[in-house]
DNA sequence: TTGAAAGCGTTACCAG
DNA sequence: CTGGTAACGCTTTCAA
């Protein structure tokens, strides 16, 4: 029923052959007879059979993009980055979301990566076995993730925890806590890592609390614990922990920032709909979706010189109300 | 380079029509045969290819999401529940964002069509006219949005307003204000129709206030005229516009809701992140994403007698701070 | 119950 | 510059 090369072909006059090439490599094609063909698939409404095309090209137009929680804010800005920017070379996204389980990544790469050209990972938490196997298998960009030479978008976490602790440090404050996230994420041991020598270097005594979940029950969760510790500050390993913590400070009638002080990661749109709002390192979500295309679609055209890549963004401080006076001691 | 089926016949011993009828219909190859393809298949880690499959079927396993907006924490959620349901009957996801442009939406679905076997269009906000061109041409399910016989998952916004109007009404409320959103929403539509009639049955003064984006700023936006309109209580499109106005209230002084009275739509996990928590009216996200996929593999099934399809789910007040005591009034 | 062959829509190759 | 033919990987007749 859905019209065919074959039918453009007869409308023009042409071989199924000639249309083929009109349509995607026109330079091919007498300027006269290129125009017949397009007249005639506009006529007609012609849309290539992608799958068909795919079967001889080896190429899908697709790519696979795989998240951890759609449910955490971080993910959709980076997913509409990836959206945007696939559109932009007429690629289309295959979604899938892994409920945070690692164990459901390499299984949903291996599934996908037969109706893909390539794989944008986002912050997969499987073991580098199951990385390394499944990259043999399928262009694969991971991102907020580094193992080896496997091409990643990450952004500067180790710069963003300088300014978050220079930025306390100015304010006063002598001893902070970190609220660590997940054990498998290595953004969580790089912030962590940054943060010890970054506070040890500036004389500043560090707490570390966790490991929670990357939600707001897991802020929840630690800020009893984050009460005990005698801080005076907290950085939370994401917005949605120091969304929890403020939530819980606030039942507990603990005053932020006057009795602590809280700051996330990430930049979450929510990070600005409560209050007060809270100061966060900024991670471009868009920017990092889009990186990861970029990147996979230069290791499409270019294996082996693209295979090398990695590309580091800048992270920002956005200081806002959670932070927003010194402590009186 | 891929293993293809020719591998496994090979390996089995058999012969590829065999392969295929063994992984496919294994009611039709004796069980011996059967056994042998199936060791050969996994041992070579055989994936059918798809696209190949789909170019003699006409099924492509793959059906289409369009949404407007994932930046909106409401559409996550229900994305989620295609997600895991498509899953379920090994069916992927392809993924758009419109970006809140009702224009794009017809052509993403029509670029979409050829490589689904079904869409499901979320909350479509395109003319009547575009939506039955392009359902003339792809199977469709709807989800928040109802025109004619079209098959389409909705909630039950009637119900939920009476839930809401009724909440406010015993809390003392006379004169209640409305922050509409899109013009172009069915939602919107019918919500502010449904309070219409049970704001006037029940004898309370409603003002409409708006049209206003279903986002955050939107709320910012309408929080000074709410004030202005001499209401002790609002009800805001959705979630997001309730945020807004609780922030931009929160920054004036304005207490809720000892001095007015905040009401939410959707129950976006946020709302329970803020403080005052909001009371909200939930919507089943997952659920809807979930009953779409459902009927949409009906209508892929048996497209004339799922055709008239229309499935209304259950909405549920859920009563937090933000409305948590009478005025004074 | 199994195999051979045709064909899905497209592109690539080779003549002309 | 164009047409014919083969091939991509798979399923589906049709015979055996």
């Amino acid at each position: 029923m859905p019209v065919t090369i074959k039918d453009v072909a007869r409308v023009a006059g042409v071989s199924p052959s000639t249309v083929s090439r009109a349509l995607t490599t026109p330079a091919l094609v007498q300027a006269e007879t290129r125009a017949r063909v397009e007249r005639a698939a506009a006529e007609l409404g012609y849309q290539p059979n992608r799958a068909a095309r795919g079967l001889i090209t080896g190429r899908t137009g697709n790519i696979g993009l795989i998240v951890p929680d759609l449910t955490n804010p971080f993910f959709p800005g980076v997913v509409k980055g990836v959206q945007s920017r696939a559109r932009e070379s007429d690629f289309s996204v295959f979604l899938a979301d892994t409920d945070e389980d690692p164990s459901a990544e390499a299984g949903l790469v291996r599934a996908l990566s037969k109706q893909v050209d390539g794989i944008v990972l986002c912050s997969p938490r499987m073991t580098e076995e199951d990385l390394r196997s499944v990259i043999g298998e399928t262009p694969v960009v991971m991102l907020n993730r580094r193992v080896g030479q496997i091409p990643a978008i990450t952004i500067d976490n180790i710069d963003g925890i300088r300014q978050a602790v220079a930025h306390l440090a100015a304010l006063g404050h002598r001893r902070i806590g970190y609220v660590a996230g997940p054990r498998l994420s290595w953004s969580n041991r790089e912030r962590a890592r940054a943060l010890r020598t970054t506070t040890n270097a500036a004389g500043i005594d560090l707490v570390e609390i966790g490991n929670f979940a990357p939600q707001f029950a897991g802020g929840v969760a630690a800020a009893d614990l984050v009460l005990a510790a005698g801080v005076t500050a907290v950085i939370a390993y994401n917005d949605l922990v120091a969304l929890g913590l403020l939530n819980w400070f606030a039942t507990r009638g603990v005053k932020v920032p006057e009795a602590i002080s809280v700051m996330g990661f990430d930049d979450i749109v929510l990070s600005q709909m409560v209050s007060p709002s809270l100061t966060t390192v900024a991670q471009p979500q868009e920017q990092i979706g889009r990186a990861g295309v970029d990147m996979l679609l230069q290791l499409l055209e270019d294996p082996d010189r693209a295979a090398a890549a990695r590309r580091e963004l800048p992270s920002q401080l956005m200081v806002r109300h959670s932070t927003g006076r010194a402590p009186s001691n």
